[in-house]
DNA sequence: TTAAAAACATGATATTTGTCATGCAAGGAG
DNA sequence: CTCCTTGCATGACAAATATCATGTTTTTAA
């Protein structure tokens, strides 16, 4: 799965990344230590258990993060997409994954190894700042995400989940916002927590109400005020 | 409730924090760019939507972080002890605190302003490596929440909350090993986010089993094993 | 010390959500 | 193209949890 390696200089996710302050030969310098693989949807990056050799750094495609219960359950605690990185929160904690990583679809990932990403941390403070505020800002939303379990029931969720959804991969269209992403409606429960029959029930519920319209698999949201009032929005 | 400054060089908390790495002379000069603070059972550290000044180092006590939904539901996210910072995710973010922090019971904390706690994780690469690992470690904490949410009941997920403050607060005693937090019903249900009747019938239930006892309030695990296995541990 | 307030506890009941069963639709492999 | 697997959808029912009510105990404050 290996192949030509992608350039940093010239990633299309450059700028989102923790690597956005860096200068062109430092980049090219970080390009020089990594290697690119291409995966295909359903296809395992790594393993919960598993020892971390380093941090991957998404450049095309959606990634699930999940974490698999002892009876089999999986939950997905995380989505990485483009100029994402992930497998950084074991690399600085654990020797080992605390969970897993899947391709959605096809996707390229730049991996970098483990001492040359803790050099970098220690040598480019722009990159430790910027990897503080990732952190900072992934703990803010997995924290948002427990207050949600507490405060909001499955329906609520459901339509707040849209909404994320809508922020990172909504685009416009002339029927509405289209969620390009392609997640089974199995994928979508275990993000919010719930069983599938469930959460379709309320999709339909949702549907029927006029706030989102599907054609096939493809979900667009066409009232996201509606929305927005149905998921008991607090902010 | 300013009073006279602990030493960062004497703290019993030293060695625990993200300064633990500093020299001698280095400690005693974030000393002088800190304030010392003592707060009462039930007093607000911050209100979320406030802004952000700097960070809060905890010497002594207990604090609860808790988000609000708009009807009023308090949700406990995270709670901080000795050695803990809080209000570091905000201050990497957003301009605004995202919870309020309110002490459990008396409590000293060291306030470290905003520029110069910047300056040292710019300067002091060791500095931002441990904030780096502490946020790592909370991130971590916060997506295992995630799935227990996902795949554990509420008997589940209570028995896993005693286990966690057994970890965090426990202390050996001839009786059992003793919680030594004070923490009331109502909140240890807004820990796994349930109603407080829910949580008491459980206890009741985990008390009736003889994996705990009390006294008062004081709660005494008096069997960890079978806590564990109740709490259908995974790990 | 005593009154008031807060916290704890438990029962009865309502609501939400999960589980099991079944049928249909869509997409991939031969 | 057609079979076959996987995903989607919905109904009926069971289980878990929340809510409401009420009484008791503990803590707080006057």
């Amino acid at each position: 799965m290996s192949e030509k390696s992608l350039r940093c200089e010239t990633c299309p996710s450059q700028g989102k990344g923790i690597f956005c302050d860096l200068e062109e030969t430092e980049l090219c310098d970080v390009s020089d230590h990594k290697i690119t693989n291409t995966y295909k949807k359903g296809q395992t990056l790594f393993v919960e258990g598993n020892p971390t050799f380093g941090i991957y750094c998404v450049n095309k495609g959606n990634i699930k993060i999940t974490q698999v219960s002892s009876d089999g359950k999986e939950s997905i605690i995380r989505i990485a997409s483009p100029g994402d990185i992930i497998g950084h929160r074991s690399l600085f904690t654990q020797k080992h994954f605390q969970a897993t990583a899947k391709a959605l679809d096809e996707t390229h990932v730049c991996f970098i190894d483990k001492d040359y990403i803790l050099k970098l941390v220690k040598e480019k403070p722009s990159v430790a700042g910027n990897l503080i505020e990732k952190l900072s800002r992934d703990l803010g939303a997995a924290e948002h995400r427990i207050s949600s379990f507490h405060q909001k029931n499955v329906r609520e969720r459901l339509a707040e989940l849209l909404l994320l959804l809508k922020e990172s991969h909504g685009e416009e269209t002339s029927q509405g916002i289209f969620l390009n992403i392609k997640l089974t409606r199995d994928e979508m429960a275990s993000i919010i927590g719930t069983a599938p029959e469930t959460l379709i029930r309320f999709m339909s519920e949702i549907k029927s109400l006029g706030y989102i319209e599907q054609e096939g698999k493809k979900i667009f949201i066409t009232d996201e005020k509606g929305l927005l009032d149905f998921s008991g929005a607090n902010y």
